[in-house]
RNA sequence: UCCUCAGUAGCUCAGUUGGUUAGAGCGGCGGACUGUUAAUCCGUAGGUCGUAGGUUCAAGUCCUACCUGAGGAGCCA
């Protein structure tokens, strides 16, 4: 008999008929003549309800039935009797396939803490909340990769390991197969970098944007999705040290095409996950309101449903820098001194507090920033004509921040050359990615999204680490 | 890395001003109950109070250091 998955048997109507299932169960009930077993098998938030007889099968195989063992069951689908469930699986046969000592297994039949289950991120997959958010994630991998494919992007494969320093988007980790407790030294007392594996430092990549920029200038559209490595010192909820980052670029898009893809290519996601996640997005909204139900109402965030139809209804707001420092300055926690860092003039990189004012509070809805002062961008940003500010785009959204970092890329080889000059980037280093200006250079643009950013915007949760099978942080690389 | 808070039973927590033998709920185990839904009811076992020092007649409680976790900040996606 072939296995059928209980999201299919939840499903079926056809009562009468025996379907073999195999899962691990949740809890289970009852008395001396009947047994309920809750089995749940990965494939719907909802578990299937196994009718046991007890005379039929013992006592001693259902006390093998317990929390976390894993069964194969083979019944005949019927009506509930119960009301918890519209149908349930009345066993005929029941096979124990893995034995589970309950003194043993951490996982109750109650709420644990999500601190908890990161402790036990090797069992959590067996949970509501980590089952939900795993199925709602794999979605999103799907629709990028939908999404893309649907307009004509190329997906391309940017390395992992990486020579290149000059990236500037934070520390690294480094990759050596130099024995650390001999490291070979030159006469000079430097590390001899010509005896490790690559003959020269490497490291992991922390961004595929410059390999993407020199496939975009030949295949005009493409994006990658790759693992990204950080080895920032960073302890928040909205950091890790390895996760997961989308980067398209795209020739001939100038900053306005940019911002134009970054919001379509949002609100598909959104819609995406609405469209085929209803019931793990249902189970997710009920934990978060069970999780605030003792904040007070204005703590609250917006029910989780709600707030994705949201983002969906209206156009993201657009504007500047300049534009926003105004807004800042103006404000009421400005001017009654509530911001821990005030706004003074045009200059500063705005802080997270200014961020969620302007988004949160002055716009109610996610907003996109545009052309910041160049001395707090990178040097790959195309400059404005004013010589002050940079074609760079941050699309924030509320609770999480900037989700999306992206720009409009300097085309032109002596302004680029300059800018990273000024900027100590070893210009002879990056021979490669000059020569895309110097051979039929085109105005070209694109964006990097965090991909656990997203997942916490679209499940509601709180903390990166449990939007991510198996979180990489400072001091932790359990598992 | 900085600031703040926390670490007590398998889990979630309480433990008053330092004072007798450290408590509860859930979970486990035993029992009761013809269909449960976080089942219910009765009983029961379970603790080196994060680690190491220190103060004190006396420390879960006070002090110091360290470890771990959480929240916030910075860095950023």
């Amino acid at each position: 008999m072939r296995r059928t998955k209980i999201v299919e048997v939840l499903k079926s109507e056809e009562t009468g008929k025996e379907f073999l299932v195999k899962g691990w169960v949740r809890t289970r009930r009852g008395n001396k003549q009947v047994s309920f077993i809750a089995m749940n098998d990965g494939s719907t938030i909802h578990n299937l309800q196994i009718v046991a007889d007890v005379e039929l099968f013992g006592e001693e195989l259902l006390r093998r039935a317990n929390t976390g063992a894993s069964l194969a069951v083979v019944g005949e689908l019927n009506q509930s009797q119960g009301t918890g469930q519209n149908v349930e699986l009345l066993a005929k046969k029941i096979e124990v396939i893995g034995d589970c000592d309950v003194n043993e297994y951490p996982l109750q039949p109650k709420k644990h803490s999500l601190e908890f289950l990161r402790e036990k991120a090797h069992l959590r997959f067996r949970t509501n909340t980590f089952s939900a958010i795993a199925r709602v994630r794999h979605a999103m991998i799907f629709a990028v990769h939908s999404f893309f494919s649907l307009k004509g992007f190329v997906n391309i494969h940017t390395p992992i390991i990486t020579s290149s320093d000059a990236e500037g988007a934070g520390e690294m980790f480094q990759v050596t197969t130099l024995n650390l407790d001999n490291i070979p030294k030159n006469d000079d007392g430097a590390i001899d970098f010509s005896k490790d594996f690559f003959g020269r430092p490497t490291n992991l990549t922390v961004s595929g944007q410059l390999e993407g920029e020199l496939a975009a200038m030949g295949l005009a559209d493409i994006y990658t999705f790759g693992p990204t490595f950080r080895a920032e010192n960073s302890n928040t909820t909205r950091h890790l040290a390895e996760f997961w980052m989308i980067e398209p670029e795209m020739a001939f898009y100038d900053l306005n095409d940019n911002m134009d893809l970054a919001e379509e290519f949002l609100k598909y996601l959104i819609r995406y996950a609405l469209d085929n996640c209803a019931d793990d997005l249902n189970f997710l909204s009920n934990r978060l309101k069970e999780e605030e139900k003792n904040k007070k109402a204005d703590e609250k965030s917006m029910e989780l449903i709600e707030k994705l139809k949201f983002v969906l209804e209206d156009d993201f707001v657009r504007l500047t820098y300049t534009e926003a420092i105004e807004i800042l300055r103006n404000s009421k926690p400005n001017k009654k001194g509530q911001f821990k860092y005030p706004i003074e003039g045009y200059g500063a990189d705005l802080q997270s507090e200014h961020e969620r004012y302007l988004v949160e509070r002055h716009f109610k809805k996610p907003v996109i920033l545009t052309d910041y002062p160049k001395e707090i961008k990178a040097f790959y940003m195309k400059l404005n004509e004013e010589n002050k500010t940079v074609r760079a785009m941050d699309v924030l959204f509320p609770q999480i921040g900037e989700i999306i970092g992206g720009s409009q890329r300097e085309e032109n080889y002596d302004k680029l050359v300059a800018r990273m000059e000024e900027m100590d980037i070893p210009v002879e280093e990056m021979w490669w990615y000059l020569e895309t200006r110097k051979f039929g250079t085109v105005p070209h643009s694109g964006f990097g999204l965090g991909f656990e950013r997203l997942m916490l915007f679209v499940t509601g949760m709180g903390n990166i680490r449990d939007v991510i099978p198996f979180p990489r942080t400072p001091k932790n690389a359990e598992f």
